[in-house]
RNA sequence: UCCCCGAUAGCUCAAUGGUAGAGCGAGCGGCUGUUAACCGCUAGGUUCUAGGUUCGAGUCCUAGUCGGGGAGCCA
């Protein structure tokens, strides 16, 4: 018999015989008919499992009658009507492939469990309607982006998850090393190959005894180096994990996470924001037309009104509004914020929700934030801003914000500084190692063009898109501080 | 990292400083083309960890670990 994944026997005609492979959600009996089992059988390949009818004629019916949530089995048989619509089996064999061992104390019961539990046993979780929803969602959203990228003639570039740079500015980096945490390397203690590198300073550790001649980290972002690719393919993408070692403990932070970099050549603020704006509603079509079954699962159980949103958000053009608008709406609405509304200071979570959940109530695009807040790379605005709540003298940069409702930042980016000089002034001003940059500043010695990106948190993302509100639960074994099991 | 809250059976939760309980799940039986099935019986506990107060601590105190909500850092 042909073994059929679940998601197409369920679509196969009455009276084809097929042979369906995976593990039970449930189990019920029945007397009638002299006997009968229920065998609720999944396999991952759609959200439903499929109901095999197991009479007690089959000569192993005293073992199927014993089988518990999470059982592997075989089962082949003939693809019937159920009395209430839809296909079911009626099995001639099952075959028990994998016993559940001790059935009392299997973390995964036939019942509703908390994440917070699922997330302990995340071994097993993805068995769950849910978490077997979020990944396919996931799988979903991934391959869209590729697609997404791929039409409009990107590349995919691999950038290194190991960086010798330490001024990729996100924050605080994970150190990569093979040295004896124990007793490190000195300069003046006992003698041992230098692989390279410049010398220590006294009473510093000797990284240039380090696997790579160097200190190294792993990746916070791979905007520096794939702005190397895109001032020469033109049209270029990263798509990897990344890295923060920052101790931020939320619903909306992780320390290992995928983040999707692209970047344009030739290319301003403006149709930066429409590229993200254009990826944003091309991946959330993709997942209401692929994964209708997943989503309306997430619908009903997770969030309401969420398919409805996402439609809404395809619909309608993402509202753009420069920095020095949103401080005057902010200002005008007469909210007591809890912290401070001024031109150049940054917004606040309570700020960023009232724009896109009370004032707009659909994604914001903000754009040209005051310099003074924002990344040395970023492009500085030839305008200064004007207005009444602006201090004279102020000065913005070609950034961009991608606000929605609920999650907040999804994505962040910017038009890139592209003229030496000003890069340099701005490294200067931050004193930050300018000869670190050596390589980042070749670009705009050699042959510089306008260029713009963006970095869109993947995992926040699949959060918006599902409705799940903790990001520790669309990612498979999340790493947050003090939490690496699996 | 900061503020607030929490941790008891496999899971979700009860228990005035004085014998540790229920529902679900599991095992056994009954009933039924069942589908959050239903009914009965049974088993199931180092009350997060380490100290402390007390005649006596699941309960009070201290510290830690982990989890939740909010904030910061950001994606």
């Amino acid at each position: 018999m042909p073994w059929l994944r679940v998601a197409d026997a369920l679509k196969a005609p009455v009276g084809t015989q097929v042979t369906v492979k995976g593990w039970l959600r449930t189990r019920r009996d029945s007397k009638a008919d002299g006997g009968l089992s229920f065998l609720s059988v999944h396999d991952g390949t759609c959200f439903d499992a499929i109901q095999a009818v197991a009479k007690a004629a089959l000569p192993n019916y005293s073992e199927i009658a014993r089988l518990t949530t999470h059982c592997a089995v075989e089962v082949d048989g003939t693809i019937s009507p159920t009395p209430k619509g839809g296909n079911e089996i009626q099995a001639t064999a099952v075959r028990i492939v994998g016993l559940v061992d001790d059935p009392d104390h299997y973390p995964i019961q036939p019942k509703q469990h908390s994440f917070e539990y699922l997330r302990e046993v995340a071994h097993l979780r993805v068995r769950t309607n849910t978490f077997g929803a979020v990944a396919r969602v996931r799988h979903c959203l991934a391959m869209a982006v590729h697609r997404f990228f791929d039409a409009r003639g990107f590349y995919y570039v691999h950038t290194p998850i190991i960086t010798g740079s330490d001024c990729e500015g996100a924050g605080h980096m994970f150190r990569v090393s093979t040295l004896d945490l124990v007793n490190p390397p000195r300069p003046g203690a006992a003698p041992g190959p230098s692989v390279g590198g410049a010398p220590p300073a006294p009473g510093a550790v000797d990284f240039s005894r380090d696997f790579f001649g160097k200190e190294t980290h792993l990746t916070v972002s791979g905007q520096l180096n794939v702005e190397t690719y895109c001032c020469a393919l033109s049209r270029v993408y990263t798509f990897g994990p990344t890295f923060r070692a920052e101790n931020s403990n939320t619903s909306r932070h992780l320390s290992e996470f995928w983040m999707i970099e692209p970047e344009v050549a030739f290319a301003d603020l403006a149709s930066n924001a429409a590229l993200a704006e254009a990826m944003l509603k091309e991946l959330f079509d993709a997942v209401l037309t692929q994964r209708p079954d997943d989503m309306a699962f997430f619908e009903q159980r997770i969030e309401r009104g969420i398919i409805e949103r996402l439609r809404g958000i395809i619909e309608k053009p993402f509202r753009r509004l420069p920095y020095t608008e949103a401080i005057d709406i902010l200002l005008a609405s007469g909210k007591p914020f809890e912290f401070p509304v001024k031109w150049g200071l940054d917004l606040q979570s309570e700020h960023e929700r009232y724009l896109t959940e009370q004032h707009f109530k659909q994604p914001v695009v903000l754009t040209n934030y005051p310099k003074q807040i924002k990344a040395f790379y970023m492009r500085q605005d030839d305008d200064a801003p004007t207005g009444p709540n602006v201090p004279p003298g102020s000065r913005t940069v070609a950034a961009m914000d991608v606000l929605v409702p609920g999650i907040g930042e999804i994505i962040g980016g910017s038009q890139r500084e592209e003229r030496p000089d000003r890069l340099d002034a701005r490294i200067e001003e931050m004193k930050l190692p300018i000869k670190e940059y050596w390589w980042y500043r070749d670009l705009r010695r050699y042959g510089t063009v306008p260029h713009a990106g963006f970095g869109l948190g993947f995992e926040r993302l699949v959060q918006f898109v599902t409705g799940m509100q903790n990001i520790r639960d669309v990612i498979p074994f999340p790493r947050a501080p003090g939490q690496c099991e699996f």
